[in-house]
DNA sequence: TTGTACGCGTTATCAG
DNA sequence: CTGATAACGCGTACAA
């Protein structure tokens, strides 16, 4: 068995409870009682045990990282990774441990969720890509316990603290680019439709659209997973259409790669035949034969914001509900040209 | 406050302790008082509290990951998200949840370490990338806590428990590859020489080269980072050399994603002028322009296999210690041809 | 300024 | 088969 604070205490000549005032800094230990109680840790090696304090206080120093869909998909895309290394250094800052929960289905991934909570695994959650039916956020919200989302939640806006991106402006800007370009048949790839992101994404680009005088075609709408596979199957199902459309705006960067390996593999050529932007500037698209257009969303920024107003959240519940946009940038590069 | 055992028991008029042994399916138990309590239990929408659950079983079910190095720089290659990939589902199967250590310095992370062990916050940890002089490793050995290690220990192999590849055969393969292919100035460009996967691929290499009966060059070694900018730092410091080399064992894909971008800026071309293997087979690799001839070391097994047995291990201290040797497979593309 | 005693929610031991 | 009761290690009113 591990040193304990009693060891400590009994080394120190104090009792327990001086020990736990000492390593809780308390002002009303005496200098000198607090430098000896230190020594004897030092002394024997005392680290205090977490799971204890963390019973008593009831308080773990743990934020959780929920997973919207399965956790095999989500990895695929380093979106994720980008996402992990935000909060990971977000939380690290502020001396939180972070831990994933992950699931094959929604209802798996709920239950995942009702046990960390009720079992008082983690203080606070972190929500990704929030979607339409979302049961977690209204059971999060009925037990009042923090969390925070990364992207808007679809419903109680207002009350609930997220940290997104503008994608609504964003996705609008793309288009205006691509029609800037000369582009008049110009098609959306986007993922789920239950996803939030996606409506944004798609409502932007429908919006440029009306804005020039565009009529919109619903064929030229396509949804699919935000994968590669996603990609070539939406470049697939529009080139079936009797006329293609010219430019693409795609909602992700592998989905977008998908579509590059499709188009390549049938000999149509980027971006003379058809340009494309997407989303979210991961290394992919600068390492992407053409390189990509896409937009910048500094995903670094959503993961290290949502954790760090997690623990703001977690460490003061009157923290008032914020959102939060995290700016974007068009990046220009290979995939788009003026139409021929 | 949430329910808890004394309110099942309350209800369903028994006593704390068997509501406990309910939980843990004791056969002790009349299968009627079993139903009782478990409704009792839904009634209430009792979920047991991990935390003082973990107090008394002195165990958390929670394991944990250990990067090696600036968790920045750690998450920016996929290698990593595939590892996490496989300990996630691994770790979901059994039940257990996976939490991360971060640390900008190495001093820093052992420090997160002992926080970790001796504060019970998991019963077991994964560590990533040993290298030569790890002070963790020892610590681990010394406390006699279970660990298991993703690549080899470079010190005891044969007691410590790891998942790792033949990477001295496939980079011997992959050297011989491309001696097969006509080429006789192969250089090797590896990680930091403290780590054990760089060692045992530059072994690999030198053997390839010594069997072959070619002279090794001290030249033709350059240790850089796995990163796209220790691939283009590697490249150039070869290419200021008066004789190139015409073929290269790149230790990364991202490393080589790197050599291929500086290449290309310098209108060198791969595979005409110069030919590169690399290892991992991520999807950069497949992406990459041209595509990468690179070993698949299946990194998602590594991971999968590395959670499995430390769990094993938790729940069995008896366990012996394994050395898990994950197959590798040579995918050959574009980046590699016949010497001209 | 410091010590005593109880509670946090379980599990485990020992009776019965 | 079931019920008290004592840990598990720490935080914290309340006392002193």
């Amino acid at each position: 068995m591990a040193i304990t604070i009693k060891d400590v205490a009994k080394f120190a000549n104090v009792a327990p409870s001086t020990v736990s005032r000492v390593i809780a800094d308390n002002p009303r230990i005496s200098e000198k009682t607090k430098k000896r109680v230190r020594e004897a840790m030092e002394e024997l090696g005392y680290h205090p045990n977490f799971i204890a304090r963390s019973l008593a206080s009831q308080s773990t120093e743990v934020i959780g990282l929920v997973m919207p869909g399965s956790a095999d998909k989500t990895f695929q895309n380093p979106f994720f990774s980008n996402i992990l290394r935000g909060l990971s250094e977000s939380a690290h800052e502020k001396n939180y441990a972070l831990q994933m929960t992950t699931g094959k289905t929604v209802d798996e991934i709920y239950e995942n969720v009702v046990h960390m909570v009720q079992g008082g695994r983690v203080d606070g959650l972190v929500l990704l890509n929030s979607r339409a039916d979302d049961k977690i956020m209204e059971y999060l919200r009925k037990r009042d316990f923090p969390f925070v989302v990364i992207g808007k939640p679809y419903m109680h806006e207002e009350e609930i603290t997220h940290v997104d991106n503008d994608n609504f402006r964003a996705s609008k800007e793309a288009t205006e680019y691509l029609l800037e370009l000369g582009h008049e048949s110009i098609a959306f790839i986007g993922g789920d439709l239950s996803l939030v992101v996606t409506i944004d994404r798609l409502l932007g680009y429908e919006k440029a659209l009306r804005i020039a005088g565009i009529e919109l075609n619903n064929q030229y709408v396509i949804h699919e997973e935000f994968l590669r596979e996603g990609g070539r199957e939406a470049i697939s199902e529009l080139l079936k259409l009797s006329d293609h459309p010219t430019a693409l705006v795609v909602a992700d960067d592998l989905m977008a790669l998908g579509v590059l390996n499709t188009l390549a593999e049938l000999n149509i050529s980027v971006p003379e035949d058809i340009s494309i932007v997407s989303f979210n500037n991961v290394l992919f698209a600068e390492v992407a034969n053409p390189q990509l257009t896409s937009v910048d969303i500094n995903i670094f920024t959503l993961g290290y914001e949502a954790a760090k107003n997690l623990i703001l959240k977690i460490n003061n519940p009157n923290e008032p509900v914020k959102r939060i946009i995290i700016p974007h940038k068009l990046i220009i590069r290979e995939s788009s040209a003026k139409k021929h």
